[in-house]
DNA sequence: CTGATGACTATAG
DNA sequence: CCTATAGCCATCA
């Protein structure tokens, strides 16, 4: 598989991401059958964020931490465009435990989160 | 070819 | 929670 197939299959994967939910850099990078790419997945998702119109928003650190700079204008897009999907974030962080798209599962017995504020 | 560089991650202290 | 280390993968000087 070439370098354009493996970076399709990542903006398609990033792309599958549902509304209110998130996943890390190393998830979407299994998800798209490439394990331990997590940082070409960021890669990725740099060089086609001008243009296509997909979700990398959805995508943070393992951590759940927001990849950029707490000062820089992406981490407050970043911020702003998950609180408008419903996703808490608190100090540039996401609770991953709660947040986390899981394919599979998923599907069948996640309810959409209507709340915030525990 | 070699070394440095990231929208990364896991493991130790 | 924080820092340090060591892997990781593609790109570039």
């Amino acid at each position: 598989m070439d370098h354009a197939a493996r970076a399709r299959r990542i903006l398609e994967t990033v792309a599958a991401i549902p509304e209110g939910r998130v996943a890390s850099y190393g998830q979407v990078a299994e998800l798209a059958g490439q394990p331990r790419a997590a940082r070409l997945v960021g890669r990725v998702l740099r060089d086609a964020d001008s243009g296509r119109a997909i979700p990398w928003y959805r995508v943070l650190r393992s951590s759940g931490h927001i990849a950029f700079p707490a000062a820089s204008r992406e981490y407050r897009e970043q911020e702003k465009r998950l609180m408008a999907e419903n996703v808490r974030v608190t100090g540039g962080r996401v609770d991953m435990s709660r947040y986390r798209w899981q394919p599979d599962l998923d599907e069948l017995l996640w309810k959409p989160p209507a709340w915030d504020e525990a």
